[in-house]
DNA sequence: AATGAATGAGCCTTCATTCAT
DNA sequence: GATGAATGAAGGCTCATTCAT
């Protein structure tokens, strides 16, 4: 209080707990949600144990999140839908062969979501959508339509160029987009049984073959 | 039961039904579980409606099955093996192009597997590893990696003759597996929120993508 | 079992105790239920409780009543129907003077409702039906249309034989049934409060002054 | 406060409001409960929509009364004492005949107090006093008794003046009573369900019935 | 072997009450 | 005095599991 016991950093910090979780409290919550989502899925996941990951009390959640599943929304809204943003951001203003702009498309998903802690929300998505229709309806709207038009419109720039072969586009999309998923949820799912994917050169041959497939005919792949 | 002891008609009648359930039963329990596991996957299903649909009381399901685990564990297993085994045969009898062999296998697999109600039980055993990591291990050991091996057979075979460019095998496999597996994981998840995929489409794509990137350079698609 | 070692008539009643009690646990549970519903109201009243008082687990409950709700549905079904039944039977069969009819039929009612334990049930319906309209339409439709539909008829029975004065029928109704409302209102609330009601004189107070309004003008009242 | 010290500008304009405010926040949020009480019973009322309602937080609830049960006593203290008062008044001033006094009574009730939105207040008492004897007590106490003296003191003027008949008094009170609280319970709960009463009628029958019932013998009503 | 009544732990959600700011 | 974030004790309901019959 006085010059003579100046509070350490940490003590200060403290002192305003309330106010400074205020606005902390969300993120720290879906934090602690994401974990739990993705280590045990949506329905075995107890608030109880988000709360107390959180270290918070159970009631807290229902102050930030309306249901369970609000607070599932939430979690991927702020968790999924910045890093789609960029990357249709990056999208636009790309310039340049189109087999690059999808290749790089393709890893960025990857070093944005599905290669980290990130990439067990489409696995969760799989996973529970029987159950919990909403959810992945949600996660349908948001996400999933918005990644298939961005590919959608890397394969049509492609294919418009002459670069790609005239492919039926919408089927091209799902053969693209199902290594990547396959991957993460191998590693949400199988992996546990020791048999390791090496993402990398998984993502390496699936680019290859890929992209050896959609061009246009032509002497040898690079 | 002895001849001095004729059972009344009735008793005869019933004797017959009787002991062929007997043996029967559990097959008829993990039929009607296989159903419903696909249906609602594992924690959403329950051991009454199991019960019902096979035509029992709940207590009958634990003479024959420790626990709903147990009886999960006993869907896996007689459901998918020997759908796994007549793969290998007609693979073992194949003579013929590479490409064609892959094709054939691939295809098959959709029209035994993937396209049959056992389909659901791949998109289970995703869904549900990460919480029964034995079951995990067990589709692994038994499904997973004999399929792999099939799969490799047929690469190596193709590399060998020159047909197929000498890509990573071991990746390979993923990348082609992927997209069939991402078939059925769709067919029993997302589907519901009308992103309808046609399978003989996509598939086309799939292979056509597929057998482009893999063949050594030359002149188009087959 | 046999005749040296005769079972107490107690022995037997609890040697069967599931079967026995098959039959027997709705009305049991039924039974317990009305004590507290009629004791705390409905929203007050725990499942728990219930079960306790019953001598069963909570789950148990549910064996027999899918909610809360349908629980006291059943109650009222059990409890005021039988004896609403019961009075229109009466009515049909009754021939002689209307006024008579009328002290008959509300004097029943007292008999065999107001002044017994049911009577919390009118009252219960009374202070919930804001919070549970769906029990307020069900008793609506199930005891009070039908109790009213007794009156009119017995009102219209009384007018049309000359009787009683050609009063608005509907409006008499609510009238005459009022006070006795009020009676099991009175006995289940404000009555802790030690103002005790003596319910035969004020039974006949009422009587009297209503079959006195209700007669067509002359001399005095019988 | 002095003239020393005179506060800022803007401090003066917030000063009056608040310290209005100060005495004037009890009775704005027993108003605010009263509406909530009336409309949903104690129960289901929750203390953030009285706060809400009253447009103070929650905590402010608290400064006020200690519980949400001495909030509940404070609403009926101050809700309906007052309305008695007056209604003492208006009786004490009467002079004319007494079946005339004693519908004005009924009629006057009806207009300061049942017709009102006061009207919830004693069918909250009703639905309420089980669970909170103490109230009960206090309603009782405060006005039921007080009630009674009127209605008695009404019933003997018109008894000893030879103009009723010469009934048990007490038994009278609450058969007269009685339809009047039944109108605002009605309204308050089972009106719900669609079954209107139409109250101007409805009263005139009772009325109708009423002093037939008690004048003293002869010809026709008045 | 088969039944199905009974159990009780557990989960999501609500809300009166508290207390640091 | 006023706030509103946080709490924690319930309560209704579910369902895998048990066991007397």
């Amino acid at each position: 209080m006085s010059a003579q016991n100046p509070p350490a950093a940490e003590s200060i910090a403290e002192k305003r707990p309330r106010s400074r979780r205020k606005e902390a409290r969300p993120s720290e919550l879906t934090a602690a949600a994401l974990e739990l989502f993705v280590e045990k899925g949506f329905a075995a996941t107890r608030l109880d144990d988000v709360a107390a990951r959180a270290g918070v009390s159970k009631g807290t959640l229902y102050l930030y999140f309306d249901s369970k599943e609000a607070l599932f929304k939430a979690v991927v809204e702020e968790g999924i839908v910045p890093a789609l943003a960029a990357a249709e951001q990056r999208f636009a203003e790309y310039e340049g062969a189109s087999a690059v702009l999808l290749r790089g498309l393709l890893l960025g998903w990857w070093q944005q979501i599905g290669g980290t802690h990130l990439g067990g929300i489409p696995k969760l998505i799989i996973s529970e959508s029987r159950n919990f229709p909403e959810i992945a309806q949600f996660y349908h709207d948001r996400v999933i339509s918005r990644g298939r038009s961005l590919l959608r419109a890397a394969l049509q720039r492609g294919i418009a160029s002459g670069e790609f072969r005239p492919l039926d586009v919408d089927s091209c999309i799902d053969v693209i987009i199902a290594p990547l998923l396959m991957l993460v949820v191998w590693r949400y799912s199988l992996c546990i049984c020791g048999n390791d994917i090496d993402p990398p050169r998984y993502l390496d041959t699936h680019f290859d073959i890929l992209i050896n497939g959609l061009l246009s005919g032509r002497t040898e792949t690079p």
